[in-house]
DNA sequence: ATGACTCCCAGTGGGAGA
């Protein structure tokens, strides 16, 4: 019997709600089923006035959040409040309101919501690209200062072949070319592990299932949503599931919930 | 198959998402 107090497990979530305006209840709901103890969100797509502050206050959680009209849009739930917040990749000057940073109990979370890229031959993958470029040099720099550290949100990347419901029909296109996977590479090369792939999963696992021809009926789908953790946690990642469930309620968002337990 | 659905801002349509 060991006389060692042990830290108690935490769990870290990221979710890309499509809307908060519409999926602020199933927010509340899933939180109410799934008390981690922080959460990041992306797309909640409303201004910082209009932001929901005061219900995730009332269901429990502190929160930070970084908003614009129309897109995009994150945030930071956590049970203890987040310190040392960071608004966007410093050293990166964007127009868009992408990631969102704090300290949540000696952990550093990153919640990002990475730019889509439209087609590899578009404006927007040049941008994607540039902000990956920015993303990494800023995590690189984050993790000196916090070598406990968990990156986390809608990649809009998907690792490898087994992460795409048809990689043939994908090879190539947004989200699966070679320059978007080598970027996903280079994160890792900073010394971060893919907290999902730490553990055998079922074939097939999916975070996101396209809206339009029965998709998720069908289980046609990409691993896009990651967690990302750092060298010093990688060895107290004790589970990482993909929670499907949200993607069954009604008015779902296209992505689903991915939670982190870490000992 | 240049589609399909959903959200937003708009305003009886169109951009963006992935």
């Amino acid at each position: 019997m060991s006389s060692t107090p042990s830290t108690p497990s935490r769990r870290f979530a990221t979710w890309n709600v499509n809307s908060l305006a519409v999926r602020l209840p199933q927010l509340l709901d899933w939180l109410a089923a799934n008390p981690v103890d922080a959460i990041v969100l992306q797309e909640t797509k409303l201004t910082d006035d209009k932001f929901p502050a005061q219900a995730i206050n009332e269901a429990g959680y502190q929160v930070q959040w970084f908003g614009q009209k129309t897109y995009n849009g994150v945030a930071l739930l956590s049970r203890e409040p987040a310190t040392d917040i960071v608004r966007n990749i410093l050293g990166y000057a964007d127009e868009q309101a992408r990631v969102i940073a704090g300290t949540v109990g000696g952990v550093r979370v990153i919640g990002a919501y990475f730019p889509n890229g439209q087609a590899p031959d578009s404006d927007k993958f040049t941008y994607k690209m540039a902000w990956l470029d920015g993303l990494r040099a800023w995590v690189a720099e984050e993790l000196k200062q916090h070598p406990d550290l968990v990156l986390m949100g809608d990649f809009n990347i998907a690792p490898e072949d087994r992460d795409v419901y048809d990689p043939v029909a994908w090879a190539g296109q947004i989200h699966c070319t070679p320059q978007e996977r080598d970027h996903f590479k280079a994160l890792v090369d900073l010394g971060m592990t893919d907290a999902f792939r730490l553990f055998e999963q079922p074939l097939k696992s999916w975070s996101w299932w396209d809206y339009r021809n029965l998709a998720f009926r069908k289980n046609q789908g990409l691993r896009i949503d990651h967690i990302l953790v750092s060298e010093a946690l990688r060895p107290r990642v004790t589970a990482c599931v993909i929670d499907k469930l949200p993607r069954k309620n009604e008015r779902p968002s296209d992505h689903a919930p991915v939670i982190v337990t870490i000992d």
